[in-house]
Parts: C-alpha cells; structure tokens; sequence
DNA sequence: CGGGATCCGCCCGGATACTG
DNA sequence: CAGTATCCGGGCGGATCCCG
C-alpha cells in the first residue's frame, strides 16, 4: 500500500445527515487517541515523549494514532532537520476546542469512580 | 455461559491511580453505547424503540450495551408484568452529568464537520 | 530517534435461528 | 415483544524485525 496500514486512519464521515457521535467517537473513541490528544495537550511533544506518556501504548499504534489524528486536522506533525532526528507534535486550534469536552468526560470519570465500581459491584452480586 | 456473552460488558477499571479516559471511553468509547444513552436522554424508551432509534444496531449489540450501561449505574431496566412484554430503560442521574459533555462533544462534530473532510481531503490529496 | 512492513491471534460484532 | 444461542468472518492491535 502506499500509505495507512489498518485501521484507525481510514474513518471518514458517511456523507449522511445524521447523529455526528459515530464521527467524534471515529476519531477518539479508540484505546488510544484521546489520551494522546490530551496529552499534546500539554504542549507539543516528541514521538518518544509521547510513548513514555501514554503508557501501554505500542510503538505502532502511536504511529497509527498520530496519523489518523493528523490526518483529521487535529495535530501536527513537524520534522527538525537534526541528527538524531526530531519530530514534534502539536494540537492544532480545532482539537483545542475538542479537548475542553473530553477533559469534561475525564472530570466525570474521576468524580464517579467510586459510584461506577459499586454499581458493577452490586449488579454482578445480584446475578 | 451464565450471563455476559462476548465484550463490551466486561469492562472493569483497573485499580492503578491513573488517567481517567480509558475508564469512560471503556463506557461509551465503543460503537453504540453513547447513541444509546443520547436517545434515552430524551425520555425512557422501550427495547424496540431504541432499536429503531439508534438505527443499524443489531438486537444483539443493543442487548450487550443495554446490559454494559446498566451494570455500571448508567441505565435503568424496568420490567412492567403485561402481556405482551414490556420492558422500559432509563437512564440514571449519574448518565444525566455525563451526557453534557457527551452532546458537547456532539456538537463540536456538527460545528466541524466541514472543517474534518476538508482536513483530510487535503491530507489524502499531498499523499 | 522515529518510524515502516509483516505476521498472526483474538475479540468484536453481524447474521441467523430459536424462545418465553 | 424482548430477548438468547451459535456460528463465523474480518479487523484490531501486539510482537517482531528492519531501516534512514
């Protein structure tokens, strides 16, 4: 192929008029891109800063999710001509907008967490 | 097997004290679930309801997520003794903060639709 | 350092059929 | 109506190796 590999690259919108969810939850539902995306957050990063942050995160699905990303418009990726090579990522002005919700969710999860895990606690008792 | 089939049901958080995002995206990351909770959002709805609803969703899928969302406090399942069957779900008051960010982030999507495609028209065009 | 290419196992989820 | 059971193909993603 000539370019992408998998998966996670190839979302694009359905042409349809209809609930924009799928769309969002296409470009960060995934294991990995919304922790990355928060993590630029931050302020621009470098591809090994990124691995290290993320945690967990394979070196090819970083990879995979950075392009999917900036394929979509929301990071950028910009090449330093040093040696050793150096590659920064940055959010751009678009996912900026997106982060405010998705650290909204974060928020969400943390006040909750007790209240989650007891409910699972007390549906899997219940049989 | 007892309960549970093949997946999004068994979603538990891992003990670590870490980052919040896989947890909730582990909730309503997946394909439907958000949909699901968004159209409960608007009122309690019987199976067939959100069936028709989140169109596309297998009754199978639907079924997986109805359960996923109820054993972690999120979805309320009420089974009224008629004949035929009627079963209605709700969601909790712990969905209800949750579907602020989750319509937030909705609505970024609407605002950027254009914006995305045209990113990655232009990605897609440079190779 | 920052990737790309390939292999491959596993799980996700659609299709289908059956049930109280 | 509101599910459950089973089959099964595809793709998601980890592991590994290689490269400029």
């Amino acid at each position: 192929m000539s370019r992408r590999n998998t998966a996670v690259t190839d979302q694009v919108a359905p042409p349809e008029e209809e609930c924009p969810l799928p769309e969002v939850l296409g470009l960060i539902g995934d294991k990995w891109s919304a922790q990355v995306l928060l993590e630029l957050g931050h302020g621009p990063r470098r591809f090994t800063q990124l691995e290290r942050a993320v945690e967990g995160i394979s070196r090819r699905m970083l990879t995979l999710n950075l392009r999917a990303l900036e394929r979509n418009g929301l990071v950028t990726r910009t090449v330093h001509p040093d040696a050793p090579p150096r590659v920064e990522y940055a959010v751009t002005p678009l996912a900026e907008e997106i982060r405010e919700p998705l650290e909204a969710l974060a928020a969400w999860a943390r006040r909750n967490r007790a209240a989650l895990s007891a409910a699972r606690r007390a549906y899997d008792r219940r049989g």
